[in-house]
DNA sequence: CCCTGATTCGC
DNA sequence: GCGAATCAGG
């Protein structure tokens, strides 16, 4: 159910002409990440960085290297995860003590793009997956706001049931969190499943966004049919409408 | 803190 | 091949 997403940068030759023309005007690798993720999709400007000198040997022109006044770093110093615990060491360096100290006691597990760059999520990423990608390139981050969105704008359109006005058959997803005020649900269709009355817990939009995803709700629908029970009723958007609206 | 590019290596 | 994590430094 992944994959549906390139979680990497589309390097398209549109794109690839993009980055060396504004490497060749001098700017920085974050403007430059900045511009493209503008022009293209969201880029990091270590994707951009790293590009730029992957395509150093086919003569792509390279970002020009800070005034340095101190040595350069031995190599093999760089980019390894600390393996060693080391509780402390002494200080060291006055100016990046501290960030050294907790990088060699905790090797943070590597992310994915899918949280760069700044901000998604991760646990929203299996709700972007629901929604098709409108063009090809389309990246993860540009679904998950499209899927956010659409998602409010489901619940706010919900009947908001109070927990006593839920009936068997209805959705029981809370669509509403204010402080003090009662606890509302969705109230929408449920899909067939094995409670009550022989529905499920929420509706086909909520199912989907509670993990089920599009198989799920296909399925849900065909056991549906295969019990004589009319197949479910798509709520007030269908899932397909707002999984690709 | 902000920022710069450089490097390694898991994926 | 890609790019996050991390580096060294201004």
């Amino acid at each position: 159910m992944s994959g549906a997403y390139p979680v990497t940068f589309a390097w398209t030759d549109e794109a690839i002409a993009r980055l060396k023309k504004l490497v060749e005007e001098k700017l920085s690798a974050s403007d430059i990440a900045a511009r493209l993720s503008k022009e293209f999709a969201p880029i990091s400007r270590n994707a951009v960085i790293g590009m730029i000198r992957r395509k150093a040997k086919a003569g792509f022109p390279q970002l020009k290297a800070p005034a340095r006044t101190g040595a350069i770093r031995a190599p093999g110093a760089a980019g390894k995860p600390a393996k060693v615990v080391r509780p402390s060491t002494k200080a060291q360096d006055a100016h990046h003590e501290g960030r050294s100290a907790r990088y060699a006691i905790k090797a943070p597990p590597r992310l994915t793009s899918a949280n760069d760059p700044k901000g998604f999520d991760p646990d929203l990423k299996a709700l972007a997956d629901l929604a098709p990608a409108k063009k090809p390139v389309e990246t993860l981050a540009l679904a998950v706001q499209r899927a956010v969105t659409n998602a409010k704008a489901y619940d706010a359109a919900s009947r908001h049931l109070t927990l006593t006005e839920l009936q068997t058959g209805d959705c029981k997803f809370p669509v509403t969190d204010d402080a003090g005020g009662a606890h509302r649900f969705c109230g929408g269709q449920a899909l067939p499943g094995k409670g009550p009355g022989g529905f499920g817990s929420y509706c086909a939009h909520h199912q989907a966004r509670c993990g089920g995803g599009p198989s799920t709700f296909r399925q849900a629908q065909d056991s549906g049919r295969a019990a004589g029970k009319p197949a479910p009723r798509a709520t007030a958007r269908s899932f397909g409408e707002w999984a690709a609206a």
